[in-house]
DNA sequence: CGATGGCCTACTATTAGGCCATCGGTGCAATAGT
């Protein structure tokens, strides 16, 4: 059977999304493929096809335990029954029954935490893997150095494994961020597909305000103006969840925050709610976004500037999917990105923390003050790789923080210069990718595009929705 | 760093200001206790 009939036949569509033959093409010749693919293209088509036509099992790692259960779950709708998440959602007993028994599957969804575990590795070595797929590959280099080092460990993985054939995917990545994923996973040769990160459907604008209060009057009047849905992004959970008190008291009613602290059952609940329609927007941190497929969100606004360029092309990427036009806008005042430059320096233990671990042979856990969950894992990932590479782990531990706090400066630096720089945003985003701007309509602030085209189309009655902002707020805010 | 919230004080009855402490993101797995 050719690619062709099994898209219509296994899966229901007529033609492929751009990337998608491409992508399904290389693997099936052989390659190693690394495929950078627009957002809501289906990349999980990518992986799903072609595992019919080869022989044996799947692995797929994938960074979220909810991305893998929608995944399981869409699978299993189609029919395919031969499908396991194999995570911490498994009872003990369940876990080890899948363990004895995972030649019965097709498709294995995994964690790369799950994959440093022994008896993991080892039951699949047992297999034939006919695949290995990287979901979300940027995070190999977003998340593999501090936050999530397992990451940077499925290279040794893929070599345990055989080094069977890899598909990586991924939405947004820069040639630096693409080198550092086959670095990660150790893949020489490699056919890499690199569609253009470009949403010519998706306005740009930053705009530059006095301070907070101005910052804060402009969220409320913005979102009040914009047809929805839409999700504005934070970067602290507390400026989220009053964002939403804010804007329901401004007549938005239709709101709730999403964020990291939030227990799964709320998350979902949310998540479920702005899927179906029943919320126009949502307040969030980053927490919110991978595996929100959502076609007609209208506006993505940043309150606060994300900390590098590839965070906020796949934010404002969570717009107009359907192809309609659609506003990102990023609201800045100067000096929002120290609040990067804190939450990094707190990922990474300090001298003296280092100092008990590696000189003074205190335990992690013992270590005073207190190290957060990251920071234990950041400085045990490395301390162990000293070790192994037989070098002073003190220096080696403080000159990979430095260095991690180095690059995220950079990063924080080309952020800033990118939204302060009087050139058009979409030249300046598509040259960080290599990538030249194609003339176009409705491009962004520099160019000269008015967000008035993107106002609800329902017409307003409510009186508030009239005032100008400052007005409004001086009537919803206290007196300073 | 900088925004915010709680607390104290002053000194008079309700609120204002100053000071200090706190907080600031992303998630896996495993474990303890209900």
């Amino acid at each position: 059977m050719n690619i062709d009939q099994l898209l219509r036949e296994q899966f229901g569509f007529d033609s492929f999304r751009p990337g998608q033959r491409e992508t399904i093409e290389s693997i099936l010749s052989g390659h190693n493929t690394l495929s950078m693919l627009p957002t809501g293209t289906g990349k999980s088509l990518c992986y799903q096809l072609p595992a019919y036509l080869l022989q044996g099992a799947v692995i797929v790692v994938s960074p979220l335990l909810s991305l893998m259960q929608d995944q399981t779950e869409q699978l299993k709708r189609r029919g395919e029954k031969r499908v396991i998440a194999l995570n911490s959602f498994l009872q003990y007993e369940e876990k080890n029954a899948a363990l004895a028994n995972l030649n019965r599957y097709k498709f294995i969804f995994l964690s790369p935490e799950m994959l440093q575990i022994p008896q993991v590795i080892q039951a699949l070595r047992q297999l034939q893997v006919s695949l290995f797929v990287v979901d979300e590959a940027h995070c190999i280099s977003q998340w593999g150095y501090d936050f999530r080092p397992d990451y940077r460990l499925l290279g040794n993985v893929r070599n345990e494994l055989g080094s069977p054939l890899t598909l990586a995917l991924t939405a947004t990545a820069t040639e630096k961020v693409r080198n550092d994923i086959l670095n990660g996973l150790q893949l020489h040769t490699v056919k890499e597909w690199v569609f253009s990160v470009n949403r010519p459907n998706i306005a740009v604008h930053v705009e530059k305000l006095q301070d907070q209060m101005d910052k804060q009057a402009r969220l409320i009047e913005l979102v009040s103006f914009f047809q929805k849905p839409g999700i504005v992004y934070f970067s602290g959970r507390r400026a989220a969840e009053e964002a939403v008190h804010h804007l329901k008291q401004a007549g938005v009613e239709r709101t709730a925050f999403y964020h990291g602290g939030m227990d799964a059952g709320d998350r979902l609940l949310i998540q479920h709610q702005f899927l179906t329609g029943e919320l126009d927007v949502v307040c969030a941190t980053s927490a919110f976004g991978m595996g929100i497929n959502k076609e007609n969100v209208r506006f993505v606004i940043h309150y606060h500037m994300p900390p590098q360029m590839e965070s906020y092309l796949q934010e404002i990427g969570r717009a107009g999917r359907d192809g309609n036009p659609s506003a990102a806008v990023l609201l800045y005042v100067p000096g929002d990105e120290k609040l990067h430059e804190f939450i990094a320096e707190m990922e990474f233990p300090d001298d003296g923390q280092i100092r008990q671990m590696t000189e003074h042979g205190i335990a992690a856990r013992d270590v005073q003050p207190p190290l957060s969950e990251t920071q234990t894992r950041f400085a045990v990932h490395y301390k162990q790789e000293a070790e192994r590479k037989n070098i002073n782990p003190f220096r080696y531990i403080s000159q990979k923080r430095e260095y991690l706090l180095e690059r995220k400066a950079i990063k924080r630096k080309e952020i800033v210069m990118w939204l302060s720089a009087e050139e058009c945003r979409r030249a300046g985003y598509m040259r960080l990718f290599n990538e030249k701007r194609a003339e176009q309509q409705q491009c962004c602030d520099v160019c000269g595009v008015s967000l008035a085209a993107f106002q609800e189309k329902t017409v307003i009655t409510r009186s508030e929705h009239r005032e100008h902002w400052r007005d409004l707020l001086a009537r919803l805010l206290p007196e300073k």
